[in-house]
DNA sequence: CGGCATCCGTCGCGATACTG
DNA sequence: CAGTATCGCGACGGATGCCG
């Protein structure tokens, strides 16, 4: 077997997985958007509920990141043209099955983050 | 049942995952963490190795990212001292469990980044 | 080869105020 | 109640250079 370039060894699936996953990681690894689809899980909800829900976050990020959930087709916005006004968002069927996707990750979370902490304070130790 | 205040309706145990969940991502969900975890499964690699397969990632970024995967315990670190220097990354055993949990993800985002790219392009023809 | 320090541009996000 | 506009700061990350 001839090997004139063993700089490689990734192979290409995992290489495109790897890529998709990126994609994925940077729409929703924001500060706020699983924030926002958690609450969403629960069913349907109103603006100022899903802002008090979550707390901490200013109006102005919760439009931005309706927005964006909106756009992807993660979320879907119904407004009632009455006074005052009132719009209701829920998760449309994709949405939910993104949550799903997310489980054995927070799995993990809460199964290694004392792991992880008790690691950082190892590392952290050496260097007192 | 008397119902004094009835705001919130996520359950907390619910609202713990998320929580978790939260940090997880706000740890993984930078630009190269992913990328260089993905690299490690294929095996034990040299910092130099890492930064030609990755692609793009700058020195500074790689030291900072590696320094941090070993902070928190997901990679192992091992110095030669020879000359010139050699560092091999390898991932731990907690590195690799994290892998498996993101699988799920990954595929969803393969079988439905065309969804999400057409609703993005449905939502944006609203506002030409 | 691998690591660290410095400089600097970009941008995410908070604060605030105004509209329908 | 819901949305938009403007401003400003701070963190992140890229470029570069020096060191063991």
């Amino acid at each position: 077997m001839k090997r004139t370039k063993p700089t490689s060894t990734i192979d290409p699936t995992r290489a495109e997985h790897c890529r998709v996953l990126g994609a994925v990681l940077d729409r929703i690894g924001d500060k706020w958007t699983i924030m926002v689809v958690a609450v969403l899980t629960n069913g349907p909800a109103r603006f100022t509920t899903i802002m008090r829900e979550i707390g901490g976050i200013t109006h102005r990020m919760l439009t931005l990141t309706l927005r964006g959930l909106e756009r992807d087709g993660l979320v879907k916005r119904t407004a009632y043209a009455t006074v005052p006004p009132r719009v209701d968002y829920e998760l449309t069927e994709m949405g939910r099955t993104l949550i799903t996707t997310l489980v054995p990750l927070a799995q993990w979370g809460e199964a290694n983050w004392q792991a992880i902490r008790r690691a950082q304070e190892r590392h952290d130790a050496q260097f007192a």
